[in-house]
DNA sequence: ATTAGGG
DNA sequence: CCCTAAT
């Protein structure tokens, strides 16, 4: 049979290599784990949050490294997170809303350390997040979800790195614009080697954060962390041949990745589980609304007025899945540091401490403050955010719901609030800050003031611009939403939306908005849908659906609004050529066998994809070369491309294609002949 | 998991 | 490229 095969394969008289076969089942590289599949749960959407905003701000850049690199992969230590979640039911009050329809959950979703063992254990130890559900009968009154990030600090790899400090010399005024804002940015920190050692593991929780970098000033120079994990360039199309067949080898940053992982569990080398749960994440990820939305990559700003220079941007995040391992255990790590919160209107700091021996070095505060303040001398003020704080979420899901899609809706309420972009908002002492242009020292952060009571929280831009912006003094605004601040308009989301994948689900109080939005219209500006003015949005949940579905959510419900799409990869002459030789041997209907062919170390193209190329060429085979674009493929590709079609349209490619003995060589020599009119 | 097609 | 239905 075999041999058989093999002659068959031949192809113009060239020997094609043989490849070997089995039955499908069998040459199935490895069950992979349905765990893995994809459950892109909320949490993990979070994790994968920091890391898309930078992404998102990358991605641009460079086509060939973006698509996978930052591309957040969970891999199963992600999954066993999920499944170690507990859900505890904090309390439950008065439960049953009568019928069916919505019950409030409260849910707080905290996380803490977990004893990290051993590096084996890190994986799935590190911490579990807990959601404790709650029906109350109070349809408004419900979730409160309070995503605490903690942000800290950690030893770098190498047990260096402190905390990240930022400076900010405390007479710079914020820009009307909130420049200040636009500074922060989430970070995973790359550190890889916290694993290591069960000991480690406390800081190693504290590796991974996301970093709210309060201003654009001065970085501690020890801050900066060097991302370990190097993108490498590849050759887009680089490419060997094996024999007659042609073998494509390219492979880019994201295969590699995933390449590696292959290596471990071993999946299918078309487009592996993980991938696709790594897709699926990043769908989930890139919502319409990270598309529109002004994104954070604000971070890359710089403060001009402050004639500071930012950030460098840094590679890290996650950006390096490569790091395999490590990647994944970070991921974990961050998951781990998902705390309980309470909300506020915003995503804040948990709390701002003054501790100024801690500036430089690693100290660590073993105080439960999030938020550090060390003053430096010079009249700069250091700020280490270890956690910032997402405004309080409204979530509305039927008591069907499984826990997973309470999860996934709760991260997808992040990304809609986030996805709109996000600006920082300072509190002092409860009181927001409104006035971007006050001077820090005016505002009462100098290096001698008590910092403790000041807090940051990051709060949705979306719409409108919201607090922040403001006039006045501190205390005027609080007039506004803080007063009405507990019920702010907290973010409803419900994670039932059958339908309406475009159409936004928030909605937001009128009555809530402010009357001044002067919005700093930075950013983003009128995104996407109205997210939300303050910083709630609140979601209308159809309640009636998802009575029957148990877990409509996720899935096919939402994922539409958060997908993003592959980046492009045009197909390169090379590509092109290897397709056309396969194809004309193994004809049309078996990309699989042509994937495995020609594309086998091409993990970014598909059967799927070659078969959609294939598609294409021959369309563009049809057409004009006039009406072509892109990369000029070869007319003698093309007419290749014809002559392949014409001919595998006559042979039923699937029933003998390669099975007939002579007509795959021969006929196809002679529908090139024969073929139509191609010239 | 693949294939086939529509979008 | 994405999404789906049908295998």
């Amino acid at each position: 049979m075999v041999l058989k095969k093999r002659v068959d394969y031949r192809f113009k008289g060239f020997p094609v290599p043989v490849i070997p076969k089995a039955p499908r089942s069998a040459r199935r590289r490895v069950p992979f784990n349905k765990a893995d599949d994809g459950r892109a749960c909320a949490i993990e959407l979070l994790a994968s949050l920091a890391g898309q905003l930078l992404q998102e701000s990358e991605s641009s850049a460079s086509s060939n490294a973006s698509e996978g690199n930052h591309l957040p992969e969970f891999s199963h230590g992600v999954i066993e997170q999920d499944r170690q979640d507990v859900v505890k039911p904090l309390k439950t009050e008065e439960v049953h809303q009568g019928s069916c329809a919505e019950s409030t959950f409260k849910i707080e979703v905290a996380s803490r350390n977990s004893s990290r063992k051993s590096l084996s254990h890190a994986k799935t130890d590190c911490s579990r997040e807990r959601v404790s559900v709650n029906t109350n009968s109070d349809c408004w009154k419900k979730v409160e979800a309070d995503v605490k990030v903690e942000i800290s600090d950690c030893d770098n790899k190498f047990g260096q790195c402190p905390d990240r400090l930022v400076e900010t010399p405390e007479n710079f005024r914020e820009s009307s614009d909130g420049n200040i804002k636009k500074g922060f940015k989430w970070e995973q920190e790359a550190g890889s080697s916290c694993f290591q050692e069960s000991t480690l593991a406390d800081k190693c929780s504290l590796k991974e954060h996301l970093e709210l970098y309060v201003s654009p000033t001065l970085i501690d120079s020890k801050s900066n962390i060097k991302s370990p994990f190097h993108r490498k360039s590849f050759p887009s199309a680089s490419f060997s041949r094996h024999g007659n067949g042609n073998k494509l080898g390219f492979r880019d940053d994201d295969e590699n990745f995933l390449r590696c992982k292959k290596v471990c569990t071993k999946s299918k080398a078309f487009r592996s589980p993980r991938r696709i749960a790594h897709r699926r994440i990043r769908n989930l990820m890139s919502s319409k609304y990270w598309k529109t939305a002004p994104k954070l990559k604000d971070c890359e700003l710089s403060t001009s007025d402050l004639g500071v220079t930012n950030y460098h941007k840094r590679k890290t995040c996650y950006g390096v899945e490569r790091s395999q391992h490590n990647t994944i255990v970070k991921r974990r790590k961050f998951f781990d540091r998902v705390s309980g919160v309470t909300s506020d209107g915003g995503f804040s700091s948990e709390s701002v401490s003054n501790s100024p021996q801690k500036g430089t070095d690693g100290d660590k505060p073993s105080s439960p403050a999030k938020l550090h303040v060390s003053k430096a001398k010079d009249s700069h003020v250091k700020f280490s955010i270890k956690s910032i704080r997402i405004p309080e979420l409204y979530i509305e899901v039927p008591e069907t719901a499984t826990v997973g899609s309470l999860k996934r809706t709760i991260m997808e309420a992040v990304m809609a609030i986030l996805g709109g972009g996000a600006h920082v908002g300072v509190l002092l002492q409860g009181k927001k800050v409104r006035d971007d242009n006050r001077t820090l020292v005016q505002t009462g952060l100098s290096c001698n003031a008590n910092l403790d009571t000041l807090s940051f929280m990051l709060e949705p831009t979306s719409l409108q611009a919201p607090p922040t912006v403001g006039v006045g003094d501190p205390s005027s605004q609080c007039e506004t939403s803080q007063a009405t601040r507990p019920t702010e308009t907290p973010v409803l989301y419900s994670g039932i939306t059958d339908t309406l994948p475009d159409s936004p689900l928030l909605t937001y109080p009128g009555n809530l908005i402010e009357s001044n939005h002067e919005s700093t219209s930075s950013p983003a500006d009128t995104t996407v849908d109205k997210i939300t003015s303050d910083s709630r949005a609140l979601v209308a949940v159809p309640a009636s659906t998802e009575a029957l579905a148990v877990v409509p959510l996720s899935q096919k419900t939402k994922r539409s609004e958060f997908v993003q799409r592959r980046t492009r990869r045009p197909f390169s002459v090379a590509e092109v050529e290897a397709l056309v030789h396969a194809v004309e041997e193994l004809g049309t209907g078996r990309w699989r066998d042509v994937k495995l062919r020609a594309f086998e170390n091409a993990d970014h193209r598909t059967y799927v994809d070659l078969k959609d190329k294939w598609k294409t060429l021959v369309h563009t085979a049809t057409i004009s070369p006039q009406q072509r674009r892109g990369e000029p493929v070869p007319q003698e590709l093309l007419d290749r491309v014809l002559a392949a079609h014409a001919f595998w349209s006559q042979h039923q490619t699937k029933q003998h294609g390669k099975h007939q003995a002579g007509p795959g060589t021969l006929k196809i020599s002679e529908a090139s002949a024969e073929r139509p009119c191609v010239s």
